[in-house]
RNA sequence: GGCCCGUUCGUCUAUCGGCUAGGACGCCAGGUUUUCAUCCUGGUAAGAGGGGUUCGAUUCCCCUACGGGCUACCA
């Protein structure tokens, strides 16, 4: 099939994989999803000084959580492996040679200290110090110092770096370079650098790696973040010397921080109580996960970040993003991670799971509590009753506790507001109507409520504050009535007995 | 500093020359509910500024301001 689409999700094992990048694999996902093609994940470890134990399984167990798993990776290889750049070292050298051949790279031998010592200097006098076309021959590198000495210096193991001819005199200097988001932006080369594309330590830089990378395994659409864009013409010169077809770039903007400024950071999570990160971090920094969100509300909350399809629906599942997913009305300018909306997105979707999802949800925080229901028509009409009152999943057991523990203590400031001089002779017949009686229905409970109270000259709001206050410890909960039949007279007795015994 | 990108309610955004500028989150008020929550109804609030182009600019162009990114032998 001519012009499959194939894109990738590169990120560096650097640490834990946070939201912006997240969100960059959710486009990416979407995006082969749509045109029916292949989403790989590739691991950019060419900086074995930063890499992090751990980092790649992370990534790979944030993605599985999200379901949105690539095709194609270092641990299920599709035909383009290695799918590690740390692997794929030999390609990269084969490939820089052939540029350095070529003429259009060279061997630069300049120390560090050295270039240090150039910039600090530039710095003083106002100016940016730029390895180009300006000073390369007055620096220390295979064209001032000719072939012969090159190939001496490299036999006796001098360090050295390849470095790209950018731009000489002569050349037009004007670049123009296309973006699917963002049109077209041009520079001028001559304002570039000769950057470094293989460094001392015999690895790639980013800038190489991922050319080679990404034209070897036929990548067919780059959709990266914002930061991009600035070495989007070095990308687009380097496939030009290879005399390769690059693919089409999208730049997406970026994820700022909620309240401050500048980008979304790793440690802003942890300083403003919410989380970046898809799923805990070592055991130190929770996820979306672990603080009670559904992976299908991150996706959505995060699709909407930055882009959306024009209509006024925003709950979406997976399903229904891929097939309105367009790269085309990706918003161009940076966009606030908002942690309130993030909520309400999950509210929403918690909200949206069936009874039966639902329920499955409650079962497993009841039975890590210790308990069990092993009643499914029980377990749905607890379901019922707090679904509309769960935001997180965290709150789940806070929700589903007053169906398995009475209270232990109970409300004061509740206590004061409700309990009147009758109560007590109220919520004792109370008990004493449900001792008499069988199983009721919702109905008949109300009524025999309804009738003690009306026994004591009294209305039934009067009696169902305390009653409340009596069964669940504090004014709020679900449906009084429909939680009394969910208990069962014998518990209703029980509580109504243990609070009187443990008030006054 | 240089280069690049961007700029609509507090926030996420719609609008692709006709706008009384729409929706959502948040917030406020009211309603439903025996409570809280849900739910419903309503309200609040925006085109950074200045120049053009045009019969008409939020929409196109320029300048300024502001925001962001890049400027490493990090990605």
């Amino acid at each position: 099939m001519a012009n499959s689409v194939r894109v990738r999700f590169a990120p560096s094992p650097t640490g834990p994989l946070h939201i912006g990048g997240v969100r960059t694999a959710l486009y990416n996902y979407l995006y082969a999803r749509k045109h029916r093609g292949q989403f790989v994940l590739r691991i950019e470890d060419t900086d074995q000084k930063r890499s992090v134990d751990g980092a790649e399984e992370y990534i790979q167990s944030c993605l599985a959580w999200l379901g949105i798993q690539p095709d194609e990776s270092p641990t299920q290889p599709g035909s383009f492996g290695p799918y590690r750049q740390s692997e794929r070292r030999n390609l990269y050298q084969k490939h820089i040679l052939e540029l350095v051949d070529r003429g259009l790279a060279y061997y630069a031998f300049d120390t560090a200290e050295s270039l240090e010592h150039h910039r600090k200097d530039h710095e003083k006098r106002g100016k940016t110090f730029t390895y180009n076309w300006h000073n390369r021959m007055k620096l220390s590198n295979s064209l001032i110092l000719g072939k012969e000495k090159t190939k001496e210096k490299l036999d006796s193991g001098h360090p050295y770096v390849v470095r790209f001819l950018m731009w000489e005199e002569g050349e037009p200097s004007l670049f123009t370079c296309s973006d699917i988001i963002r049109g077209s932006v041009s520079v001028d080369c001559k304002l570039l650098d000769d950057k470094i594309l293989y460094k001392s330590d015999g690895m790639p830089t980013y800038h190489f790696a991922n050319v080679v990378d990404d034209h070897l395994m036929e990548i067919s659409q780059v959709i990266r973040g914002e930061e991009w864009l600035p070495s989007l013409a070095l990308h687009l010169k380097l496939y030009d010397a290879f005399g390769w077809t690059p693919p089409e770039f999208a730049h997406l903007p970026l994820i700022l921080k909620p309240g401050g400024k500048g980008k979304l950071s790793k440690r802003d999570g942890d300083k403003m109580g919410f989380p970046v990160f898809p799923i805990k971090w070592k055991g130190e920094i929770m996820g979306f996960k672990e603080e009670g969100y559904l992976p299908e509300a991150v996706l959505n909350f995060l699709a909407l970040l930055g882009w959306n399809d024009g209509g006024e629906n925003e709950i979406f599942l997976l399903k229904e993003l891929i097939s309105l997913f367009d790269l085309e009305r990706v918003h161009h300018a940076g966009a606030r991670f908002d942690p309130e909306k993030n909520k309400w997105f999950n509210q929403q979707h918690i909200q949206r799971l069936s009874l039966s999802d639902f329920s499955s949800l409650c079962k497993a925080v009841i039975e890590n509590h210790g308990f069990v229901v092993n009643d499914e028509k029980k377990l749905k009409s607890i379901g019922i009753m707090i679904q509309p009152r769960v935001v997180l999943t965290t709150e789940l057991w806070r929700e589903l506790k007053v169906f398995f523990e009475g209270p232990k203590d109970y409300d004061e400031n509740a206590l004061q507001k409700v309990w009147k001089e009758k109560t007590l002779g109220l919520l004792h017949a109370v008990a004493e109507m449900l001792s008499r009686s069988e199983e009721m229905t919702l109905e008949e409970l109300k009524d025999g409520l309804k009738g003690v109270a009306e026994d004591a000259g009294l209305g039934l709001g009067v009696l169902m504050g305390p009653l409340r206050i009596v069964i669940v410890g504090s004014l709020s909960g679900p449906d009084l009535i429909s939680l009394l039949n969910a208990l069962g007279a014998k518990e209703v007795i029980r509580r109504i007995d243990f609070a009187l015994k443990a008030i006054k």
